[in-house]
DNA sequence: TCGTAACCGAGACGGTACGTCTGGTCTTTTT
DNA sequence: AAAAAGACCAGACGTACCGTCTCGGTTACGA
């Protein structure tokens, strides 16, 4: 795994006392259940610290910023969450991924968090660049494969441009999820998939 | 206009010194100078206070956060610059109001400080009402318009959704806008557009 | 009565509206209620304003400080409690000031507004002027009677320093009150009455 | 020294990163200096951090009020210029010290700093306590030996109460300082004394 | 086995901004 | 012209966190 954080246990045995594994453990857990009960906006070096039982400097030794802490606490539990369907079609693969997230996002407390980071990644570049390259990218290339397996069904053309797709479809869920305009629902994510899939189809 | 803040001049002539049109708009002003200078997040109460030359708590009387204050500055500016396209296609209509949106968001300050109203809303729930209110359903409201005259025009079915639509359209732009994973160009506008509407047809 | 303020109805029947009378009292009776309440430091122009249901201005208008204002308040009350006694002997005269004072000072609200008003005065040059001039010399100027009938009546020298003398007996009793390291007690007004009046015969 | 913060280095050597004792000097100095010009009303938290280059904080974190941070700072002055005379005689003794009290207070700046700490514990309780333990008591029991002396030199009697004698002495004292309406002379010093060690004499 | 390097928890450090409070003034409409 | 009302600028308040910096102490490795 490609943390953000400089972690515990590196390959050439450094000199001096390693670090904490447990520190990590602590901080990780701490930093959860705050990002749980009060979104990123209410969770303080300080406090995690603190309910962590742990000094601020064990933290900024290993995170360089509030985001990219909140950023691993959130992915432990988040990524598992996002798996990579394979129903036989694009439509079912599509709308698996879509009703995987959406799921996560209402269902759980994912959905404040995600939010929040978004929203700390507008102010924090160096979570801009984590969150992109560990969370939209990774998930992107995922749900890339299973574009790649509809073109070799043929279901779908193979100019068919992946960017634009994967926008439209998780660009629309995220739209709903920030501006709370309009509800998260199953049956959006059938519209959407099946407004996309007729799209590509026709294009 | 309905704004977030309680205005200078108010129907019945109320008791009392009358509210200052002129430290309103010096407010407005410097917030507006700063949102562009360093963004949402680089804006302080304290510093637009300073240089407006008002008092904190002529702002804290007019505002009640950050966020809402910074709503008023944007809009002042952004508003005027999301027209309501009459081309006399559903795709040209379309196309002209995205290649608006993603203008303003590209060309002039209006992306950052976007993104950062956005952010903010995240942790501000009253910027989140405002800005639902004021900007996504006023901004929603007009793009229907557009949808409306295709029904009429027979382009499109009666029956089609237009939240699910119009999320599609400025989701996949916002997505952009937020996670910077890709650019906001022009074929972008255009395929999305494109594929929207041979969607539309289609389902 | 030489007031701080500038009085309601002045000699000169002046051009617009008149003070209003009803005002005057209901600011000093609301200063009167606050200062008995929380002491002249949890008075604030403010809240004298609000329970008089008055305007700022209007007290300004009339006061130059919190001070003045506390001070005329005060006196309204504390004043008539300062008698000039008489009862054939200085010792009798001395020590019935000064138990008029202490009864004054420890059986009502006069001590800690009295203290107060001092303490205010240090910071205030307006209100010490006032202070010296409506308090301290006032009642000297009362004390320095007895002191002049007891030269006449033989007690004590012609050449006697009213001005020591005064001092050393309310000098004493100011102490205990803005220090607080001993009870103003009766037993106190006696040993100093009694001290002092032992002293001027001797030197 | 029984100080009223909490010092920079206490006897167990406590966790964490100990006290400044720089930025103590630091804040005593710049406080010393501002109460030098512009008393203690014209003293605030905010500047004393700011000549004195430190946080805020580290102001709160050992004092807890404007007055006992100012009560340090006038000590570290004061507290040396008020001798324990031994001249001899009560009269001797008294006399210097009075004449150091009047010579600190009308020489030096520590007049009005004294008369504000003593406005200010009218409304701070916790300055209070302090200054009644630190100055009075302190002084007093110092006061008192010179009475012991003369007590054991058979100058006076055993049963003279002590607080009294001392009230009188410095109360009237205090009255000049506080009021203003005579001056400290050192005739005024030779006028006291001498009554209040007739009076002794006498009853 | 000993020194030294890097870690650890604790907590103080200089700062920034917060949102509130009050002071004394100014500007309305109403009397 | 004075009244009540309430907005105005100014600036201090005490608090919360920031990210950094000492402390005394611990834990590993390599000499």
């Amino acid at each position: 795994m490609a943390d953000t954080h400089i972690p515990a246990g590196l390959a050439p045995p450094r000199r001096g006392r390693p670090r904490s594994e447990q520190a990590d453990r602590a901080i990780l857990a701490a930093a959860a259940q705050i990002l749980a009960e009060r979104g990123l906006s209410g969770m303080s070096i300080e406090e995690v610290a603190s309910r962590a039982g742990v000094g601020k400097t064990t933290i900024y030794r290993r995170w360089t910023s509030r985001g990219t802490l909140a950023l691993d606490a959130f992915l432990a539990e988040f990524q598992g969450q996002q798996p990579l369907p394979d129903t036989g079609t694009l439509r079912g693969d599509l709308l698996a991924a879509l009703r995987a997230w959406i799921r996560a996002v209402t269902r759980t407390s994912a959905g404040p968090i995600l939010a929040g980071l978004i929203a700390e990644a507008q102010r924090d570049p160096e979570l801009a660049v984590a969150w992109r390259v560990r969370v939209v990218e990774r998930l992107r290339s995922q749900h890339k494969i299973m574009l790649d397996r509809a073109v070799e069904r043929g279901e779908i053309s193979a100019g068919t441009d992946y960017e634009v797709v994967l926008d439209l479809l998780f660009g629309a869920a995220y739209h709903r999820l920030l501006h709370g305009h309009q509800p998260l629902t199953d049956r959006f994510a059938r519209q959407v998939v099946d407004l996309v899939i007729a799209g590509i189809e026709r294009s």
